[in-house]
DNA sequence: AGATCAAGTTTCATTATTTGAAACCATGAT
DNA sequence: ATCATGGTTTCAAATAATGAAACTTGATCT
């Protein structure tokens, strides 16, 4: 969905800085994020400082080390609110949850990767932030391959981009060519398909959440070759299609309460 | 935790664009962020393509509005799992919950307010972001007040600086004198309380959570004085001082996983 | 103790970015 | 056809960011 996101000046460049110290898993020194980083020390130094200030990330006086901050997640909170299907999605997605029985995944895509916003699995209903805002590969997810194919032209070069093509699998897409093929495919069938393209024995049925032409999400069934067929599949895609409508209709709702 | 927060260059003036956006609940035009703005509308509509760029605003051609870009979601999955004490307190907050059968507030500081990162109820186990991220006030809470009682003198008056003590109930603290009072019997005592002083009927039982002195958090007890008095708060103390205790000591040993 | 080194912090002249008034454009209403 | 309204672009002036180098701190070694 999103484009360029390259260094458009200093809001830019102090954000790459926040990626950098979310890319560690956990608290770190001022000279572990210099080293990946390719700004100058003072440089750095002064985005931390200003991140901090700002509580995009928090400093422990004590250790000396930098970790992601709170404001974060409240900003999270309104973003899941106003802008993700997740809150409009909670009932389609029990009931589709009801009906077939599987693993439901409701994503969304941020930057050429797939985003999950929400889910359903037999194990404790929903554990918070561990699993929402997750991030996954769109080249070789049903969710993802769904969504890229409704994308207009120069947004999909864009995403196809930062596409990995790591060979998870033998059937993983191995290049853009090869998934611009199946792309067409699943615009004109609807449909989107993960063929153990991710990991060995899991496979699902994927369908793409339009609004006005653009995908605005996925919604996907997951299951695993032990316990279903690819045929068996589209036994799903009835309730599929009911539920991927009923949370379109209700992001179109949602757009403009007031008017 | 925070002290200032103000505008430290363009990066502090594009996140207060960021937040007019986030006040709104619904995808917004323009001209609705620039009424609330105090900047130029050159500038702010600079900002707010600078931050749709970048993923923190997400916008909609077709109605032309700006809503919370998914960006953040991202970003606060690794806050969560980064720095926030709910991934290291699931255990201790089920056996605590096992333990109390009343419902369980684990929060944080940002800026001045509280900001609850888990919970425990009977009804749903847990809402995903609908809770986490919530903010309230930190002058009328029992987990606020708990983590007010420990800050510095520096911090904490830049903290009361930006309480609103609105009147919620006649219990509720109405001046920073009154308050200021509470917090050093807290200290003493180790246990904060609200009477009813945010909803009337609403009593709790917290305690904060330390760490090398300073305040990480805060764990609360939350009933009704339909089902218990203020004295029967005080049965709570131990289990609940014992979960803290667990909680701070994980922060700890997660501080510094490599050593 | 003193010397050595690494990590973190500050300075300041240079350079690049941001700023915002005003002009411009598109669209829809009168 | 004209006017308003909301949105977008321009460009010289004002401001903020930059980064090499100097400095401070604190830990480790001799």
């Amino acid at each position: 969905m999103n484009i360029a996101r390259d260094n458009d000046g200093t809001v830019g460049k102090a954000l790459s800085a926040l990626e950098l110290v979310a890319a560690f898993e956990r608290p770190v020194r001022f000279s572990e994020v210099l080293e990946h980083s390719p700004y100058p020390k003072a440089t750095l130094y002064r985005f931390l400082q200003t991140l901090t200030n700002q509580g995009l990330l928090q400093y422990d006086p004590d250790q000396g080390v930098y970790s992601m901050g709170m404001r974060l997640v409240r900003l999270a909170h309104a973003a899941w609110r106003q802008s993700s299907l997740a809150p409009i999605s909670q009932d389609v997605l029990d009931t589709l949850y009801a009906q077939v029985g599987q693993t439901i995944h409701l994503a969304q895509m941020d930057a050429g990767q797939v985003l999950y916003v929400e889910k359903r699995t037999a194990i404790r209903p929903v554990e918070m932030f561990s699993q929402a805002g997750k991030v996954g590969p769109a080249y070789c997810t049903g969710v993802g391959k769904a969504m890229l194919a409704y994308l207009d032209d120069v947004t999909l070069e864009a995403a196809l981009q930062k596409q990995a093509f790591y060979q998870h699998t033998q059937f993983t897409h191995a290049d853009a060519e090869s998934l611009k093929t199946e792309l067409s495919q699943i615009q004109a069938e609807g449909f989107s398909y993960d063929r153990e393209e991710h990991e060995t024995g899991i496979i699902c049925i994927a369908k793409a959440i339009l609004l006005n032409g653009r995908p605005i999400g996925a919604l996907s069934i997951t299951t695993t070759t032990v316990r279903h067929s690819f045929d068996d599949l589209n036994e799903w895609k009835q309730p599929l299609t009911q539920a991927v409508e009923q949370i379109a209709q209700a992001a179109k709702d949602w757009q403009f309460p007031t008017l």
